[in-house]
DNA sequence: CCCCAGGCGGTTG
DNA sequence: CAACCGCCTGGG
């Protein structure tokens, strides 16, 4: 499905890797297209790019980081498998097979709880100008392919600036929950480690404040690679709303509930 | 073109 | 259940 060879990854004969829905689903805020059509993003204090090729994709990045960006992209596991589990009622089918080529990225813990305390009450487009400005002016410059760029910030970099130094971001009243929620973690009081261990994580990263249910949801499901996760927003809402009875429970979408979520929140958010 | 509502992938007290 | 900060978008 996948062949790695020095700074290139190709991804041949598999059905489930489009880079323009992966990219635009709303999962991530890095990556952003560029002139000649393909994708550039930033990840792991890496960079790459994500382009067709002929009956397939490339991935085009450092030489050595290839384990780093098949793990990043979850290349070793089978969606076309997972969208047929999930599709267990017609519009779940419909959007599953309109979302075919959505991948769940195995995004970094910390850049993906700060996008998505950013993420509240925003939409994408500002979302995305949010954390690219506390990138530019916070991370650690990189230089890929002639391009400069920059990484996500770490917690620590974050928990040692003032209300003051955040102001330049403009993100209103998050940025609070932002300088709390780094200094949380660079205080170890908050880790990956934890969370992982923790029987009730959700109930673990709610207890951040600016972390609500639907924040919380997409760090497990974004950040920690819990595709049980079902985070449910203003969208989901409305297609459980239009589309599913009353008591609609995720886990009748077993394991795999949070690639649901993706599938029918593309769907409704897409489909004319 | 400028202006100003309305609305945004929520959370909190 | 309103208030939160601020931009982006669209109608006038």
């Amino acid at each position: 499905m996948f062949l790695s060879q020095s700074g290139l990854i190709y991804i041949e004969g598999c059905t489930d890797f489009d880079p323009e829905k992966i990219f635009e689903c709303g999962q991530c805020f890095r990556w952003n297209r560029v002139e000649n059509g393909s994708y550039l993003g930033v990840a792991g204090g890496r960079a790459a790019y994500v382009y067709a090729s002929g009956s397939g994709h490339v991935i085009d990045c450092e030489a050595g980081t290839e384990d780093f960006w098949a793990e990043y992209f979850d290349l070793d596991r089978d969606y076309a498998l997972i969208r047929k589990a999930v599709s267990i009622d017609d519009y779940t089918s419909a959007a599953a097979d309109y979302g075919n080529g959505i991948r769940i990225l195995k995004q970094d813990f910390w850049e993906t709880l700060c996008s998505f305390i950013l993420s509240q009450c925003n939409n994408i487009t500002r979302i995305k100008g949010l954390v690219e400005r506390l990138c530019t002016l916070f991370g650690d410059k990189l230089y890929f392919r002639g391009r400069e760029l920059y990484a996500f910030p770490s917690a620590e970099r974050i928990a040692a600036l003032s209300l003051d130094e955040l102001s330049p971001i403009r993100s209103g009243y998050r940025a609070p929950y932002l300088l709390e929620a780094a200094r949380q973690l660079a205080a170890g009081e908050i880790t990956r480690d934890k969370l992982e261990l923790s029987a009730q994580p959700l109930a673990a990263l709610t207890t951040i404040n600016g972390v609500g249910k639907k924040v919380a949801s997409c760090v497990l499901l974004f950040g920690l690679h819990r595709l049980d996760a079902f985070p449910v927003d203003v969208w989901i809402a409305k297609a459980l709303g239009e589309y599913f009875d009353k008591g609609f429970d995720p886990s009748v979408y077993g394991q795999y509930a949070g690639v649901a979520q993706q599938y029918i929140f593309n769907y409704i958010r897409n489909k004319a």
